[in-house]
RNA sequence: GCUGGAGUCGUCUAGUGGCAAUGACAAGAGACUGUAAAUCUCUCGCGCUUCGCGCUUCGUAGGUUCGAGUCCUACCUCCAGCA
């Protein structure tokens, strides 16, 4: 069982802290999207100097390039990317959901590769299998999405990921005591790296051989819906959840509050996908998530958006060509502390690399301090101050 | 000086009788939430009451034509070849 230590907690929000084998993250934390095993524009050692504690690969992205197999024998996704630290692997089932050509039927879903269209059916089993041998520490069930806003299908999505929930169950269990052995896939417990601070190659040693599995939790936004997902994921073996299928905040922290007062206590509640607007991590942590991701921030980083505390701002703006004011001046991060806004103005008009990278830098610095200064808040019990204010001049 | 070719939005470019006129770049702005995103969208002669209307445009000045960026004449400029 993953092991999950909540320090203080304030009505659903807790301040805690995830134990996995690659190391600990002090929650609410953000973790880093790196879908292809990379955060795009920036690197493993940059990620750790802006702060980062874990990173979110895709198992999708994964096993179309460079492929699961080579993963596994690469010695699991933290030592191929040389992040040695926490990571969390999605299933797959967003990314599949949203292909065009995508068959899903009870046992999974066919699909062709976006690259090459080569043929590829992924089930339950299939992506617990992948999931174990790209070893990250936390993986997620497959799930179905769907687009609609319709009840009726948003209940048939529910209903097949809490089918599918339940091979992902049996499936993770069979290969958690296959790896047990030293027989199965995923790292076997003597190459099994332990703890260690990010940054440093972990010391081996005897570890829990253990990779572990979040249940996701469907509904979108019928809250019965939310509340019977809730209630089908907690009664399951799992370590943690996912809730998923959120798109926008609006309606967030209803939502929240039904299913984060359903869930267990005891277990870490990892919001997926949402953190590109502030407004998405404060509403999550005050109503019990306790990890976020978010592709949104490095994204926008690359196209010239970038987060300061009086809201976003679009660098590539003419206006910011003569500013050689620093983007956000109490941002500790090595693009302010070090580049003004004309600097940051010129690099995007002329396309250089450095700008995704300076500005992927500054934004996913800012969201990771944003869910740590939001973790202290909790802790000194100054969260609503905080929240308050930092709405107030963002918005 | 002669002969041939060329002058179109900031730049390059399409256009050979019905066009405010193609495409690219540049410029201006917007979008982006479990990443097919180094992406995508919009504006880009001027002015309005902007799903439309008016005005002014394709080196300059004339001409032919219902209608000219497109045809004709002259001139200006540039390029190439010949003197």
């Amino acid at each position: 069982m993953l092991k999950f230590d909540i320090e203080k907690s304030a009505g659903l929000a807790r301040v805690g802290v995830i134990h996995t084998p690659h190391g600990d993250i002090k929650t609410p934390a953000f973790v880093g999207a790196a879908t292809r095993a990379t955060v795009k524009a920036l690197t493993m050692e940059q990620m750790r100097e802006l702060g980062s504690q874990a990173i979110l690969a895709n198992t999708y992205h994964l096993i179309l390039a460079p492929g699961a197999d080579l993963i596994e024998a690469a010695g699991g996704l933290a030592e191929f990317s040389s992040w040695h630290a926490p990571t969390f692997t999605d299933s797959g089932g967003f990314q599949i959901f949203s292909l065009p050509d995508v068959k899903i039927s009870e046992s999974g879903a066919k699909f062709k590769s976006h690259i090459d269209g080569r043929k590829f059916e992924m089930t339950p089993e299939s992506s617990m299998q992948d999931q174990w041998k790209i070893g990250a520490d936390i993986h997620m069930a497959f799930d179905q999405l769907t687009k609609s806003d319709q009840y009726e299908d948003m209940k048939q999505a529910m209903d097949r990921t809490h089918a599918w929930l339940d091979r992902c169950v049996a499936e993770h269990q069979r290969l958690a005591s296959m790896a047990s052995t030293g027989d199965g896939l995923g790292r076997a417990p003597a190459e099994h790296p332990k703890g260690g601070a990010a940054g440093e190659k972990s010391p081996a040693g005897p570890v829990e051989p253990m990779q572990y599995l979040f249940a996701v939790v469907q509904g979108g936004n019928f809250l019965d819906l939310r509340a019977e997902s809730a209630k089908y994921c907690a009664s399951k073996a799992v370590d943690g959840f996912g809730i998923g299928g959120v798109f926008t905040a609006e309606g967030m922290d209803e939502m929240l509050k039904t299913v984060n007062s359903i869930l267990p206590e005891n277990k870490p509640r990892h919001l997926l996908g949402m953190g590109q607007e502030p407004l998405d991590l404060f509403v999550g942590a005050e109503f019990g998530c306790d990890t976020f991701d978010c592709v949104g921030p490095t994204r926008m980083a690359r196209n010239g958006s970038l987060y300061t505390l009086d809201g976003r701002i679009n660098i590539k703006n003419a206006k910011f060509k003569h500013d050689f004011t620093p983007l956000m001046p109490e941002c500790d991060c090595d693009c302010c502390k070090k580049y003004n806004k004309a600097y940051l103005h010129h690099l995007f008009k002329t396309d250089e690399i450095t700008a995704k990278i300076l500005a992927s830098i500054h934004n996913e610095h800012f969201v990771i301090q944003t869910v740590a200064n939001i973790r202290e808040s909790l802790l000194n019990g100054t969260f609503q101050d905080y929240k308050r204010s930092f709405l107030a001049r963002y918005y």
